[in-house]
RNA sequence: GCCGGGGUGGUGUAGUGGCUAACACGGGGGCCUGUGGAGCCCCAGACCCGGGUUCGAUUCCCGGCCCCGGCCCCA
C-alpha cells in the first residue's frame, strides 16, 4: 500500500454503500414513527457559539467538544441538539401560537472523546422535542414514541428505565439544599451508584458460579484501591489533627487486607470470601461518600467563590437509600414514599410521576422499570427522565435518553415554555440491530440491467433505458463491453432482478430479451411489455 | 488520560529469525459465436511506522500511530 498521507480522523467513519444503506434504513424507520405522531423535521447549524453549550454545562465541557475560533468568536461543533433547538425557539423563529410544538431532528453531532465500541467522535442523533404541554400525557407520549421506534425496528432486547428528577429536587429543596449544591450532588451520586452496580454484578457472577474476567478483577481491584488510598490519606490527616472526620468513623472505611490477595483468592476459588469482600467493599464505598458529604461538604461555587456545603446526615442517608429505588413500579413507589416521607414536595412530585406512568399504560407501555436513581449530570432536566439500554451493545449500551426540561428555553432568553423530549443514537441502533441478528434489508441498486451485445445497438439500448426510466423504473446500462456470460454473472452479483439483453436481432425488431434472473427464464417482449412486467414484479417485492 | 488484545496484497485469511511469504475472492489480460450466470491459462499486488537485539527481523524487545475491547466520562 502506498503510504497514505491523509487519513480519516480518529473516531469518524466512512459509509460505503452497504453501511449507508443500514443508516438509511434505521433513519427511515425513525422518521416514519416520528411523523406518525405529527412531528415535523427541523435542523440547526452544525456549529454554534461555544456559550450555547457552556451556559448549562459549564466551562469544563470545553475539553469534550470540538472548539474553534473565528472572527465572530468561539464556535463548537454541536455535541447534541436539544440546546440548539431551544436556542431557535428562544430567538423567536417559531410561531408559538400553534401549540404544541412537535419537532424532530436527525443530524450529525460531535464530541471529542476517546472512541470505543458504539462511541464515535462524529455520530448521528435523532430526537423529538414536544413543547408547550406541561401535562403527564406529553411525557407519556414522548416515551411511547421512543418505544415505538424500537418496535418499528424490530428490536426486542432493550430495557426502559424511567425516573424523575423533580422527586430528588423537591426533597433537596425542602431540606434547604441550594440549587448549585444540588447540581454538584448528582454527579458523585451517579458515580457511586454505577460503582455499586458494578460490584453487585461481580457478586452476582460469583454467586451464579460464573467466572470473572481479567478486566472484572482488575476493575474491582482499582475501585477498592482508590478507596484505600483515600482512607489512608484521611487517616494520616487525622493523625495530624487535620481531618474533620472523627477517627472512629475513619476506621470503618479502612479497606480489608484481602484486597492484596484478590488474585490468590480468585485462583484458589475461595468464592465465599470474595463475595464477603465485595459486600464489605460496597458498604465502605458508600460510607466514604457519606463522610465526604457530611464532614467535608459538597463543593460549589457562589458568586465566583468556591464554597463547601456540609450536608445534613439525614439528607445523605436519604440520598443513599435512593440508590436502591430501582425495580417494578408497585415495589418502588411505596418504598419511595417511605424514603421521602418527610418531604412534601417530593411526595407531590411522586404523585405527578405516577400520573406519567398511568398515561404511559394507556399507550400500552408496561415493560419498564422505575429507576429513581437516574440522576446523571443532566442539569437541565426538571421532571421525568428516561433511558433505554440495549444490553447487546456492551459498555456503551444506552441508545436513548430523554426527559422533561421546562426551563431551558427560558434560560436561553426565550419565553417560558414547558418541554419534553429525547434523543436516540442512530449508530448504536444500527449496531444493536446487527448484534441482535436482525437482517437489515438492502434493496437492489436497480430493477433492470441492460446488456447491449454490440456497439451498433447502443442507440437502441439507450433509448430502451430512457423509456423504462421514464416509467419510474431504476435501470442501469452496462458500460463494460463484456462477453454476455460475464455480464450475466455481473448482474447476478449486483443482485438486480432483471437483465435486458439487446443484440442486433432485438434492435432490428424493436423488442428486448427480458431475462428474469431468479427464475432463469427469458422471453422476447416489447419495451412496453417489459416495463409492465418489471413494474409488476418490483411492486410485488415491496420496495 | 488509563488498562488489555491486535495490525501480512483491494478484501478475508495462512505462515516464518534466513529459502521465490501461501490461499481464496477481487483487479488486469488471454482462450471459448448471443445466456458455459461456468471453466481454463497468464499477470500485477502485502508483512503499519521508527528505534533496538542479531551476521540477518515481517517474525523477538521498546516506542509511536491506527483498529478492536474496557476504565474514566457521557450535556
Amino acid at each position: 500500500m502506498p503510504e497514505l498521507a491523509i487519513r480519516r480522523p480518529r473516531g469518524t467513519r466512512d459509509f460505503p454503500p452497504a453501511e449507508m444503506a443500514k443508516m438509511d434504513y434505521v433513519e427511515a424507520a425513525i422518521r416514519r414513527v416520528f411523523e406518525r405522531y405529527g412531528f415535523q423535521r427541523i435542523d440547526t447549524p452544525i456549529f454554534e457559539a461555544f456559550d450555547l453549550f457552556a451556559l448549562r454545562s459549564g466551562e469544563e465541557i470545553r475539553s469534550k467538544m470540538f472548539v474553534f475560533t473565528i472572527d465572530e468568536g468561539e464556535m463548537v461543533l454541536r455535541p447534541e441538539l436539544t440546546a440548539p433547538v431551544c436556542r431557535m425557539i428562544a430567538m423567536g423563529e417559531v410561531d408559538l401560537s400553534v401549540k404544541p410544538l412537535r419537532f424532530y431532528y436527525i443530524g450529525r453531532c460531535y464530541r471529542y472523546e476517546e472512541p470505543q465500541a458504539g462511541r464515535y467522535r462524529e455520530f448521528w442523533q435523532a430526537g423529538i422535542e414536544l413543547m408547550g404541554s406541561p401535562y403527564p400525557e406529553a411525557d407519556a407520549e414522548v416515551i411511547a414514541v421512543a418505544v415505538d421506534v424500537l418496535k418499528e425496528l424490530g428490536l426486542k432486547e432493550y430495557q426502559l428505565r424511567i425516573g424523575d428528577l423533580e422527586v430528588l429536587r423537591g426533597f433537596l429543596n425542602d431540606n434547604g439544599i441550594p440549587g448549585e449544591v444540588q447540581n454538584r450532588i448528582i454527579g458523585p451520586m451517579d458515580v457511586l451508584s454505577s460503582s455499586i452496580d458494578k460490584l453487585k454484578m461481580y457478586k452476582r457472577k460469583l454467586e451464579a458460579g460464573e467466572d470473572l474476567t481479567k478486566e472484572d478483577l482488575s476493575d474491582l481491584r482499582r475501585r477498592c484501591d482508590e478507596l484505600r488510598l483515600w482512607a489512608e490519606e484521611e487517616a494520616k490527616r487525622s493523625e495530624l489533627g487535620e481531618s474533620p472526620i472523627p477517627e472512629e468513623l475513619l476506621g470503618q472505611v479502612e479497606v480489608d487486607i484481602r484486597l492484596y490477595q484478590l488474585d490468590e483468592l480468585y485462583e484458589a476459588r475461595r468464592v465465599d470470601e470474595l463475595i464477603s469482600f465485595i459486600e464489605d467493599a460496597m458498604g465502605k464505598l458508600i460510607l466514604a461518600q457519606k463522610l465526604k458529604w457530611i464532614y467535608y461538604g459538597v463543593p460549589y461555587e457562589e458568586g465566583g467563590i468556591e464554597k463547601a456545603f456540609k450536608m445534613p446526615p439525614d439528607v445523605v442517608d436519604t440520598l443513599i437509600s435512593m440508590m436502591d429505588l430501582v425495580g417494578p413500579r408497585e415495589d418502588v413507589i411505596p418504598r419511595a414514599r417511605e424514603v421521602f416521607g418527610s418531604s412534601e414536595s417530593a411526595l407531590k412530585a411522586l404523585d405527578a410521576f405516577e400520573d406519567v406512568l398511568d398515561a404511559l399504560s394507556w399507550y400500552g407501555v408496561e415493560d419498564y422499570i422505575v429507576d429513581l436513581s437516574i440522576a446523571r449530570g443532566l442539569e437541565y432536566y426538571t421532571g421525568m427522565v428516561f433511558e433505554i439500554d440495549c444490553p447487546l451493545l456492551g459498555a456503551q449500551k444506552q441508545v436513548c435518553g430523554g426527559g422533561r426540561y421546562d426551563r431551558l428555553v427560558e434560560e436561553f432568553g426565550g419565553p417560558s415554555i414547558p418541554a419534553t423530549g429525547f434523543a436516540l443514537g442512530i449508530d448504536r441502533l444500527v449496531l444493536a440491530l446487527e448484534r441482535s441478528g436482525i437482517k437489515i434489508p438492502t434493496p437492489s441498486r436497480a430493477d433492470a440491467y441492460i446488456i447491449p451485445l454490440s456497439r451498433d445497438v447502443l442507440p437502441y439500448a439507450i433509448w430502451v433505458a430512457r423509456e423504462l426510466r421514464s416509467k419510474g423504473l431504476r435501470v442501469e446500462l452496462s458500460l463494460l463491453r463484456k462477453r454476455l456470460s460475464k455480464e450475466l454473472s455481473n448482474v447476478d452479483k449486483l443482485g438486480i432482478p432483471f437483465a435486458i439483453i439487446i443484440g442486433p436481432s432485438e434492435a432490428e425488431r424493436k423488442v428486448v430479451a427480458l431475462r428474469d434472473m431468479k427464475a432463469k427464464e427469458q422471453h422476447e417482449v416489447s419495451v412496453e411489455e417489459a416495463a409492465e412486467l418489471i413494474l409488476k414484479a418490483v411492486r410485488g417485492m415491496g420496495w
